[in-house]
DNA sequence: CGTGTAAGGAATTCTGACACG
DNA sequence: CGTGTAAGGAATTCTGACACG
């Protein structure tokens, strides 16, 4: 495990590097679409790869996507092992298409 | 520059990363062998850089050499282009030899 | 010289809640 | 749903100083 993915940046620093408030960053945990890791004193934790994945979140939400379409997109990328990049595209577009009414014969939905 | 060079991590982390205590570090920083940024409320920002020459900064001070002359050391590295590894290395080995009393006809001195 | 500690203050972070929409 | 904010408390960090050696 790279320095990336260590957990030692504050919520404030974190703020910073994001431009994101430290309510949107709290919210997004709550949504359990970020887990920083806590100190004994209770303070969240972040690494550098966190910080990128909230620009990512941050992007989603400024299209239009809801927390939780967000989270399933980030779940599925998890399993990169046994989802092709192909067929996560695909999903991904679904969802974009959902959100826009770009609705067409392809109605898949994530289950 | 990398996120190894990113300073973001506050003297709580670092202590807990480095085994050193908050004075420890507080001390090296005034004896000029590490220079932390600070956040608008005068909080001390280290990189993992930093954290990397802590830890080299304590093994040099358990082996007996004292913080200036470390600052000596760590100064001559930075100016890796104007000196080879190999005087480097000559210096360093130098240092110790006056530490350990290892006397040479080469009494050579950091000018 | 290098490090521990108690001291008082300032800055940071935390949680739960009310608000708006 | 996503985000702002005021509220009170707890944890973190800061500086200057005294101590020991």
């Amino acid at each position: 495990m790279s320095y990336k993915d260590k957990k030692v940046i504050s919520i404030g620093v974190v703020s910073e590097l994001t431009g994101l408030s430290e309510r949107q960053i709290r919210y997004y945990e709550e949504r359990q679409l970020i887990h920083p890791d806590r100190t004994k004193g209770r303070t969240r934790m972040y690494s550098f790869s966190d910080v990128e994945l909230l620009v990512e979140i941050a992007n989603k939400i400024e299209d239009g996507l809801q927390t939780y379409e967000i989270r399933k997109i980030n779940e599925s990328q998890k399993e990169q092992k046994t989802i092709s990049k192909e067929k996560l595209r695909e999903e991904i577009r679904g969802q974009l298409n959902v959100r826009f009414g770009l609705m067409n014969r392809n109605e898949s939905k994530f289950k």
